[in-house]
DNA sequence: GAATTATACGGAACATTGTTCCGTTTTGTC
DNA sequence: GACAAAACGGAACAATGTTCCGTATAATTC
C-alpha cells in the first residue's frame, strides 16, 4: 500500500483518479491560469472573457481549454481553491489569535471571499454540470471550519452557546452579496453586527 | 403666435416623449414580437437568443431593436405585461370565486408566473438600466394585489389576520424559483402549506 | 546526447449571439 | 399618383465561447 512511492515525491492524494502527472511547464502555466483568473474574477466578475484571462496569465486561450474544458470549469476551479484558502487561514488565524479575535477576523477574510463572487451565485443556479456539487463542497468545507471556530469562542466564554454555523455562513454570505455593489465598508458593519449579536448573553462579557 | 398653423394640421407642440402613435403595421409586429417574446422566454429561459423570436414572430432582428433598443428591454416589457396580467386574474378570480378559493388559484397563477422567469432573477442583480424600477413595479402592482385577496379571506374569516403580503409575495417566489428545475409539483406542494400556514388561527376552520 | 515520441502551447478559425446599418417596402399626405 | 416619413428585413459588425492544428517543449529511448 506504499502510495507515496508510487506518487512521487509529495502526497496530494486528493485527485488522483486518472491524473496523470503533468509536465512542469504545464504546471506552471495551469498556476498562472488559476491566479490571472482570480484576479480577473475579482475585478470584473465571473463574467469576464476568457481571452482576458488567457492574457493576463500570458497563455493563449487553447491552453485554457486544455486545463478546463469549459469556461465554467475554471469559475469553479478558482472558487474551490478560494474555499480552501479559506480554510487555511482559519487554522493559521485561530493558532496567532485568542477564539473571539480570529473568528472575527476569518469571518472579514470570509466575506471578502464572497465579495470576490459577483455573478457566481446566477451561475449556480444555472444546472451547467461543472457546478454540480460545488455548493457543497462549500457547505461540505466551510462548516466545520466555521463549526471549529464558533466551538473555540465558546468554550473560551467569548461568545454564547448554540450559534449554528451553517445559518451564519450563510447569512454572512447573503448580507454581503446584497451590499457588494456600493457600500464596501457595509459588509464590515454587518458583519460587526452578526458579531455582537453571538456575543450577546456570552459567559464572559468582556 | 398661430403656432399649430406652423406647424400643420395636428396640435402636438412636443413631441410627447417617444409616444406618438405608431404606423398600425408596426403595432402588429409588436404584439406579434411580445406573443412570440413571451413564449421563448417561457422555453428557453430569458437568455434565448433574439433571433429566435425574431423568427418566431416572423419579423427581422433589426424590427425587435426598432421597439426594444436592448435586449433587456425587451424582457422588461414582457415582464411587466405578466404582471399586469397577474393583476387582471386577481380580479377575475376574485369575483368568480369565494375569497380563498381565490387567493389560492391566483398564488398558483403567480408561481406559473414566476416560473416562467428562469434567468430573470440573475438579470436583476445585473445593474443593467432597463432593470431599473422593474422590481418597484413588481412590488408596486403585486403586493396591493396580494393585500386585497388576503383581506378579503381574512374578512371572511378563512385565513388568520395580520399576514403580510409582501412576505407572502416574496416566499412564494423564492419557493417556487428554487423548484424551478426538477419537480413541477413541487412548487404546488409549497403554496399549498403557505395557505395551510395561513389559514392556521383563522375564526372559521372549514 | 541525438533521435523519437508524447505533451503542451499559441493563436487563428469557427460558431453563436447582441447590435447596428442600410437599401427596400409600406403607410400616410397632398 | 407622387412624394415623404415610418417601418422593415436581413446582411454586416463586434464580442466571446470553443475547437483545431501546426509548432514548440519535455520525456524517453537508444
Amino acid at each position: 500500500m506504499s502510495q507515496d512511492a508510487r506518487e512521487g515525491h509529495s502526497a496530494q492524494p486528493v485527485e488522483s483518479i486518472s491524473e496523470r502527472r503533468l509536465r512542469p511547464d504545464a504546471q506552471r502555466k495551469m498556476g498562472a491560469i488559476l491566479e490571472a483568473a482570480f484576479v480577473v474574477f475579482a475585478n470584473s466578475g465571473v463574467d469576464a472573457p476568457v481571452r482576458l484571462i488567457a492574457k493576463m496569465a500570458g497563455v493563449g486561450s487553447g491552453t485554457i481549454y486544455r486545463h478546463f474544458p469549459q469556461r465554467s470549469d475554471l469559475i469553479a476551479a478558482v472558487f474551490r481553491s478560494q474555499i480552501d484558502a479559506c480554510v487555511t487561514a482559519a487554522l493559521e488565524l485561530s493558532q496567532k489569535n485568542d477564539p473571539l479575535t480570529a473568528l472575527t477576523r476569518w469571518l472579514k477574510r470570509y466575506s471578502e471571499f464572497i465579495a470576490t463572487k459577483r455573478g457566481l451565485g446566477n451561475a449556480l443556479h444555472s444546472g451547467e454540470p461543472a457546478y454540480e456539487g460545488l455548493m457543497d463542497y462549500f457547505k461540505i468545507r466551510l462548516c466545520p471550519t466555521l463549526k471549529a471556530l464558533l466551538e473555540a469562542a465558546e468554550a473560551s466564554g467569548q461568545i454564547r452557546e448554540g450559534v449554528n454555523p451553517d445559518d451564519l455562513l450563510i447569512a454572512t454570505a447573503n448580507l454581503c452579496h446584497t451590499s457588494q455593489v456600493n457600500d464596501p465598508e457595509h459588509s464590515q458593519r454587518m458583519i460587526a453586527l452578526l458579531i455582537d449579536g453571538i456575543r450577546f448573553g456570552a459567559k464572559r462579557s468582556s
